[in-house]
DNA sequence: GCTGGTGTTAATGTATACGTTATCGCGTTC
DNA sequence: GAACGCGATAACGTATACATTAACACCAGC
């Protein structure tokens, strides 16, 4: 990830620690004490801040460093609604250009890791291989610049499937939804396709929605 | 729109320079090139490059400076398909949210500015016209991330769209369907907004597309 | 005790310095 | 004549220096 550049490294290090909960939502650091700890200078620091502001995560704020956005119920339907509007989109598209099974392959393995995982009661790895399912879909889209619109906000959704992962009821419907989306895309049933991928991402919108209010996570 | 801060005047002066086809696609400017045009150094230039490459406007080539990249008629697709994602959601919101007349005004100013400019010929007045109808629309849906999303591609719609202005035939259309969507939103009907943005859209991304293809539009 | 002003501090924004390394020209060889 | 290698150049990535200015504390006055 780190393409040995000390941007790209600050760039990495600084979101990991974002994604982790290490910086917690309301979390503020200075531009030195982020370069000291990474052992470099401030000016790689703040090109990489740049990027982790424009996606959303930090906020820079001029005399105090950057700040590690919060995360409130209203910003969680914002981003659904935008995240829902793009992999629509995402699905429409691949369902018109009719994948093969080769290609679909690896959204049906992630789907079956899901499944795994539920049995072995491993949250952390149905979360990844969700991730993965989704993260397919878009990129077999093909849409580069959709790739990229997803990508921006893909952070934001993690962190708060993260806040949410341990709160929610066991995410038993998912693999039927996800089936039922790829049957939809081999079917080249565009439409088809959009309204499960819709459900699927409102159902669980309004899911973290409500655990959010109701747990009043930390909005700072 | 520079916050006096020589970063921000920079990225104004690249950006405007791109959309103004002052850089044409294609066009490549060393760091130091542009800090000297701009009489600053080097830092705050780098700074804006950052977010110009984020936008898609420009790419960073590492020993050869910023390039402006070229807009394909591949490209054009993928933009319409997610900035019409985009929009629709907007006018969804919208429709549902039920804004009052009031709030409506600037979209109906815009749509009869779009009229006027028309009339006048002045094709420049009227593409401003319709960018503030579009723009006002997703606005007044309230959601910032849909906002931020949508202005990331924004600019790269608007520099087709100023190719391919004097090339296309009147835009005579565009204001019916602008009613049309007005009409919708105000009634309420999320489904109908929906459905005349993404039939207006789809419509103009035909049109832009096949311009750029007829045209062979420079892809360098 | 509280409020307002002032001086100090320190974080930023920007400039500049510097080492690294890709690129390009030139010469040599096949 | 083309291709390869080598060295000079210069563009970048990063570090550092510096001026500006906001924040905060402290003190005086009410």
């Amino acid at each position: 990830m780190a393409r040995n550049s000390r941007v790209d490294a600050a760039y990495g290090a600084i979101r990991r620690h974002i994604l982790d909960n290490v910086y917690p939502p309301g979390h503020q650091v200075l531009e030195s004490a982020l370069a000291e700890e990474l052992q470099i200078s401030r000016t790689p620091v703040r090109e990489a801040l740049i990027r982790l502001a424009q996606e959303g995560l930090v906020e820079v704020i001029p005399r105090h460093g950057m700040r590690v956005l919060p995360l409130s119920p209203s910003d969680m339907r914002d981003i659904y609604v935008v995240l829902t509007a793009l992999e629509s989109a995402a699905a429409e598209a691949l369902a018109r250009r009719r994948p093969s099974d080769a290609e679909l392959r690896p959204l049906v393995e992630a789907t079956r890791d899901m499944t795994r995982a539920l049995k072995a009661d491993d949250l952390d790895a149905w979360a990844a291989a969700d991730e993965r399912f989704h993260h397919g879909l878009v990129e077999l889209a093909g849409n580069r610049t959709l790739i990229d619109a997803v990508a921006r906000v893909g952070d934001r959704v993690h962190r708060a499937r993260m806040f949410t992962l341990r709160l929610r009821p066991k995410p038993v419907n998912s693999t039927r939804e996800h089936l039922a989306m790829l049957e939809r895309i081999r079917a080249g049933d565009d439409e088809g396709a959009v309204k499960v991928n819709r459900a699927h991402r409102d159902r669980e919108s309004r899911e973290l929605i409500e655990i959010f209010e109701r747990f009043r996570v930390q909005q700072l």
